[in-house]
DNA sequence: CTCAGTGTTCAGTG
DNA sequence: TCACTGAACACTGA
C-alpha cells in the first residue's frame, strides 16, 4: 500500500536498522524486471563491504545512502516492500534482494508483482527518474500561486492532476481521493475550473493528510474517523462514509475513484 | 476462471 | 510538441 506515508514509514524502520553499519553479503535474484536489465551480479559488486550512512526520500522513492557511490534506490510499485529481520527464517517470499548487515540484521526487499523498481545511482535527486518528479510535500509544499497557476493550465480533471507526479511526487490513489472529500471537491472536475478558496482548500489539505499520515507511521487505525480512508475499500455496494452518506465509485483519471457526491461539489 | 488493483509507462489521439 | 486518455505491464488473491 506504497504511497508517500507508507514509503516514508520503511524509509524510517530501515534508516533505525541501518544506519552506520557496513554491509556484510548481499543476495539479489536475477530478475531483468525489477532490476531494469541490471545484472545480480552487478549489485552484489556495488553493495558489498560499504557503509550505510542514512536515507532519504523523494514522492514514493527512497534510498540508502552510502559511503561513496552508487546509492541504492527503491521504488514499490503497488507490492513491493522492505523489511527488517534478523534471520533466514523469517526471509519473506518474492525476495528480490537482501543486505546482510555486520550485526547479523538483514534488510531485504520483497515484490511479488514486480512491478517495483531497484536502482543503483550516483545522485539519486539529481537523475531519473527522481529528477522528473515535482515537489515532495513532507519536504515542503509550494506556494499557493504555485498551485493555482498549475490547475489552471490544467484541463485534466483535479484528480489526475494531484496523481501526476510530475506535479505532486508522492501522492496516489488514495491520498487523491481523501483530500478531495475533505476538500468538498468531486474529483472529475477539470483542474482550470477550480476557484482561488478551492485551491488553498486542496493545498492545505494535501499538507494536512499527508503529514498526519507521516505521524502516526502509517497506521491507519491512528487516521481520523472522519477520514474516507476507512469507508472506501472494495467497492461496497450501498458504502457510505463515517456520517451516513453514500459513497460513489467512479473511474476518473484511469483509476476507481471513491467519492461522495452530497459533499463533493 | 475472472477480475480488480494504494503504480508507472507508453502508444495513440486531438 | 503538448496535454491527455486508456491500455499494458505482472502477478496475487478474492
Amino acid at each position: 500500500m506504497p504511497e508517500l506515508p507508507e514509503v516514508e514509514t520503511a524509509r524510517r524502520a530501515v534508516d533505525r536498522a541501518a544506519r552506520g553499519k557496513v554491509v556484510r553479503t548481499v543476495w539479489v535474484a536475477e530478475d531483468r524486471i525489477v532490476f531494469e536489465g541490471v545484472p545480480a551480479d552487478r549489485f552484489v559488486a556495488a553493495l558489498t563491504g560499504r557503509r550505510i550512512t542514512g536515507s532519504d526520500r523523494w514522492g514514493k522513492h527512497y534510498w540508502l545512502a552510502f559511503e561513496g557511490r552508487p546509492w541504492l534506490v527503491f521504488h514499490f510499485g503497488m507490492t513491493g516492500w522492505t523489511h527488517v529481520y534478523a534471520d533466514d527464517s523469517e526471509r519473506p517470499k518474492f525476495l528480490k534482494l537482501e543486505l546482510e548487515l555486520e550485526d547479523g540484521t538483514r534488510i531485504g526487499y520483497r515484490d511479488p508483482r514486480r512491478i517495483g523498481r531497484v536502482r543503483l545511482r550516483d545522485n539519486p535527486r539529481e537523475e531519473p527518474p527522481i529528477s522528473e518528479l515535482g515537489f515532495d510535500p513532507l519536504h515542503g509544499l509550494p506556494p499557493g500561486k504555485v498551485f493555482r497557476e498549475e490547475f489552471a493550465r490544467r484541463k485534466a480533471p483535479i484528480k489526475a492532476v494531484l496523481l501526476d507526479q510530475s506535479f505532486s511526487a508522492g501522492v496516489g490513489n488514495w491520498i487523491a481521493d481523501e483530500v478531495l472529500y475533505q476538500a468538498g471537491i468531486d474529483p472529475r472536475r477539470r483542474a482550470d475550473t477550480l476557484t482561488a478558496s478551492e485551491t488553498a482548500r486542496v493545498r492545505a489539505i494535501l499538507k494536512k493528510v499527508i503529514g498526519l499520515a507521516v505521524k502516526v507511521g502509517s497506521d491507519d487505525a491512528r487516521f481520523p474517523r472522519t477520514w474516507l480512508f476507512h469507508y472506501r475499500w472494495g467497492k461496497t455496494r450501498g458504502a457510505v462514509d463515517g456520517r451516513g452518506r453514500a459513497i460513489r465509485f467512479t473511474a476518473v483519471g484511469g483509476r476507481t475513484t471513491a467519492w461522495v457526491p452530497d459533499v463533493q461539489r
